[in-house]
DNA sequence: TCCTCCCGCCAAGCA
DNA sequence: TGCTTGGCGGGAGGA
């Protein structure tokens, strides 16, 4: 009957009661025990007993057949069912029952018996943990606890302790039970889900899973052009995480985690790695992570060892397991995400959305004029508490980052504020490193400083008011989409903080919009940030790389910077790019950062990110004083000349640089390249830095009132008006009031080659200088040019940007103006994915750009989330509420 | 043939 | 030392 030969099966053993005092084994023994009762009745009559494994099972109750599940899913889902049913079990005689069975197996042929019993499926995990679940209430009453006990589990359920460990082992991860004792455990139940998944995300984003998956997805598509590339990503997956090994368990307060032995197996606890997954769905958007993705990550995070084929196996069973789990919670839904290579399995977030941690959120709300870089850092390690605290071990990587993230942050700081003309880390280190204008910075107003400054904390008091009240802050059609809406400003991390939302004033309509860049765009923008171009942007090299079989995936990944530079190298974007050309201070100081960290040291880039990141967020917070400098700045007309001069001057300097970027980089670019730079993670679909400014995306503030100057004034403290004041933004966006009627959509070539997609008004050219330059990548036909205008004009056509004559209309017309090679890009569905990505904003392809009708910028919920959309003319859409939404890609995904 | 994932061996670690 | 936990991977069932 069953194979013999060696060790036998699992499941034949699970099957085999004809072989009996052959397989004792430990675990099975005691749960023999646990059941005595069943095991000595039985084994008089049967062989002498034996295979405990078996005894156990095939007794209890009704056997497992379809109707038996049935009947046990109903009972889950009626109380009341379920206690008659229990009820009605005891009052049967069990030994009857096993009597029968046993009586009935052994005058069965093996076929047949194994025929009766329950089929795979019957006793997947999936079903063993809905009928776990129905025993405890979703909400028990504090009053009450629910204790579990595994022996009880395992008795009523039937099955094998080890099974009830690994369901134990995920509600464990997102504190849903919570251990007690050997054996005992409490169920908490979803209360402490939605704390959880915000602590998960929050480290998830710390983490920077996003660009994790962007690397594996990249070099997933580099595999397809080069197959022997494969190997180099083991290794580059192994060595670029050889400091990954640390993982931790994100624990809540109050809800102690007392795993047995959890020490010695902590790095690869299923619970870790079931927190791990969770994390990934929360920091992706659209919320669909593929197994494939989730394992290299999980391995990524382990030890050197993993790099066998094996050990990947290895992780995709788990990873079945706890999506198992995960779907009978309802969080995860099975899907099939469609490549070249095929069907690829895949999990959508069906969960609860997650909104920023309002706990968390409060608290830094309340202590941002006292100590924010303390709260922001106590936050943080409350979201990310280590286990074991009592242990004080520095396994868990929380602890030990957050705690380099103070220092970090602190040094950060501290050279910042030294820096009398470093208004905003990522405005000033993109000033400082342009060679048209090394000193420029210098000259740049304080004003335009505060104004910066202003502006990234008003997106930190826009995070703060949201999780405060996140429906009033932004309303949205769907509940659902509020994350999307308020992410950028709420839930957004941190990292994307650093990017700040653009605020567009909207004085008409009394509602301001903010262009929110997604994580990949931030990056982009961001690489102004010394701190962001250590950042492992896979996009960009790819370009590059393709050809670089022999290369060591992580080193070319890791050298971006270096090597890249003279490819293509894109990614990295301005910052990365120029520094070295540059040689400006700060450059040289980014340059020198970033050339210290281990190329093959992916965490310790993280780490740098996460450190620019904090400090591009603790720099406004820790900026007592109220953007009361900007805000009534950009009021005030007499500044505003001023300001288009400077910022004309920032613009000339960008403009400068992006020319030379685009002469380096996007001409030479061959269609194998452009080729690769389509590759975009199958669920992230994150365009290629270097090719393409995402499109941005414009959040109507509508919780912020336009008032007077008068009003702001009063308000900024409380950072709500700040938000309307900062109009001018970063020179990488562009901010410009405008009533949502009338945005339009066009081409910027922000910074280098990435274009950006932007919504202007008619009369931006006047109010926005800078998004006036931007303009001039559009050929529209000027009327009358408003003085600011002229000299841009002026400027423009004198650093080649325009040719001569060529005005740059006060009004501008709404247009998509291809740019050179990049336009290829778009159109073209991921790599090696098939959820087709749409392309970032694209540019060239006016057609191809509104193909892609999942905008993965969407809210986090994915699919499902998806507000109404309008599409318009340009390929953009709008939302209901006016929130511009622009294509980005197309996501076929099967569900199953 | 590949995808899923059940099953239980066996070692770490706790009581 | 016995028992609990849980990592791990073989291999079977299903698609």
């Amino acid at each position: 009957m069953r194979p013999a030969g060696g060790e036998m099966g699992a499941g034949d053993k699970e099957n085999e009661h004809s072989e009996p005092c052959k397989n004792v084994l430990k675990t099975p023994l005691k749960q023999a025990a646990t059941s005595q009762l069943v095991l000595t009745e039985r084994q008089p009559d049967c062989q002498p007993l034996t295979t405990p494994p078996k005894p156990k099972e095939t007794p209890l109750a009704d056997p497992w057949t379809p109707t038996s599940n049935l009947k046990m899913l109903i009972s889950a889902a009626s109380p009341e069912i379920r206690s008659r049913e229990q009820r009605r079990q005891l009052s049967d005689s069990s030994s009857e029952v096993l009597q029968t069975k046993h009586c009935l197996q052994e005058h069965l042929l093996g076929d047949e018996y194994e025929k009766s019993q329950p089929s795979r499926k019957e006793k997947s995990l999936g079903l063993l943990c809905h009928k776990f679940l129905a025993r405890y209430p979703d909400y028990p009453s504090p009053s009450q606890k629910s204790y579990i006990c595994l022996d009880e589990v395992t008795e009523e359920l039937h099955v094998e302790r080890r099974r009830i460990y690994d369901i134990v082992n995920v509600l464990e991860s997102l504190h849903m039970v919570s251990r007690l004792a050997r054996n005992r455990y409490v169920w908490h139940g979803s209360h402490n889900l939605p704390q959880t998944l915000q602590a998960l995300k929050k480290v998830g984003e710390e983490n920077k899973y996003i660009q994790q998956i962007q690397m594996i997805k990249k070099r997933e598509y580099e595999h397809e052009f080069d197959p022997d590339a494969e190997r180099n990503e083991e290794m580059a997956s192994s060595s670029g995480s050889s400091e990954q090994s640390e993982m931790s368990f994100v624990e809540l307060p109050g809800v102690e985690f007392r795993a047995a032995s959890v020490n010695g197996r902590k790095y690869k606890s299923l619970r870790v790695m079931s927190q791990k997954f969770v994390m990934l769905f929360l920091v992706s958007t659209p919320q669909i992570v593929s197994l494939e993705v989730a394992a290299k990550i999980l391995i990524g995070e382990d030890q050197l060892e993993d790099l066998d084929k094996s050990k990947f196996k290895t992780k995709i069973r788990r990873l079945y397991d706890i999506a198992n789990v995960l779907s009978s919670l309802k969080l995860i839904k099975k899907v099939h995400v469609t490549e070249e290579r095929g069907r690829k399995p895949a999990f959508k977030w069906t969960g609860p959305e997650v909104l920023p941690n309002t706990q968390d959120t409060k608290l830094e709300a309340t202590s941002t004029t006292s100590s924010p870089i303390s709260e922001s850092v106590t936050s943080k390690e409350q979201c990310s508490k280590a286990l074991f605290p009592s242990k004080g071990k520095q396994n868990f990587t929380r602890h030990s980052s957050l705690i380099k993230l103070v220092k970090s942050i602190e040094n950060d700081r501290r050279k910042i504020q030294s820096a009398p003309t470093t208004p905003v880390k990522i405005s000033a280190s993109t000033y400082q490193s342009l060679p048209v204008f090394p000193n420029t910075i210098s000259q740049f107003p304080a004003i335009t400083k505060h104004q910066l400054e202003g502006q990234a904390k008003t997106a930190e008091e826009m995070q703060m008011k949201c999780a405060l009240s996140p429906a009033e802050a932004v309303p949205t059609p769907e509940p659902s989409q509020q994350p999307a809406l308020s992410q950028p400003l709420g839930v957004c991390p941190a990292s994307h903080s650093s990017v700040s939302p653009v605020i567009l004033p909207q004085p008409q309509s009394g509602v301001s919009y903010a262009i929110y860049l997604h994580p990949s765009q931030a990056h982009t923008v961001t690489t102004y940030s010394p701190g962001f171009m250590l950042q492992p942007l896979p996009c960009a090299n790819v370009t590059g790389i393709k050809s670089n079989n022999s290369k060591v995936l992580n080193k070319i990944t890791t050298e971006e910077g270096d090597t890249q530079r003279g490819l293509d190298e894109p990614p990295k974007s301005l910052a990365a790019e120029e520094r070295p050309e540059t040689k400006s201070e700060t450059s040289q100081r980014c340059l020198k950062r970033s050339q210290a960290l281990p190329e093959t040291n992916l965490i310790k880039r993280r780490k740098s990110d996460e450190e620019s990141l904090d400090t591009s967020l603790g720099e406004p917070t820790k900026n007592e004083k109220p953007p009361s400098n900007s805000s009534q700045t950009n009021h005030e007309m007499d500044n505003v000349q001023e300001e288009i001069q400077n910022e004309t001057k920032t613009v000339d300097q960008n403009m400068a640089s992006c020319c030379d970027q685009c002469t380096k980089e996007t001409i030479p670019e061959d269609e194998d390249k452009i080729k690769t730079k389509q590759d975009i993670p199958v669920a992230f679909a994150i365009p290629a830095p270097e090719t393409f400014f995402p499109s941005g995306y414009l959040i109507p503030l509508t919780h912020c009132t336009h008032g007077n100057k008068a009003e702001c004034s009063t308000k900024e403290k409380a950072g709500v008006c700040s938000l309307q004041h900062t109009a001018y933004s970063s020179p990488i966006t562009g901010v410009i009031p405008m009533p949502a009627s009338e945005l339009k959509t066009v081409n910027i070539p922000a910074f280098h080659i990435t274009p950006l997609n932007i919504m202007l008004s008619p009369n931006s050219i006047a109010a926005a200088p800078v998004l006036s330059n931007s303009c001039l990548n559009s050929s529209s036909t000027s009327s009358a040019p408003n003085p600011s205008s002229s000299a841009l004009n002026f400027m423009l056509q004198h650093i080649g940007l325009i040719p001569a004559g060529v005005q740059i209309p006060a009004n501008p017309v709404l247009q998509h103006v291809p740019i050179s090679s990049q336009s290829e890009n778009i159109s073209h569905s991921s790599g090696s994915t098939n959820v087709q990505e749409g392309k970032p904003s694209a540019p060239k392809e006016p057609q191809e750009p509104q193909a892609a009708t999942e905008n993965f910028f969407r809210t986090p919920g994915g699919p499902n989330t998806e507000p109404a959309l309008s599409a318009n003319s340009d390929g953009t859409q709008r939302t209901s509420q006016g929130t511009l939404c622009i294509p980005q890609r197309k996501l076929e995904v099967s569900e199953d």
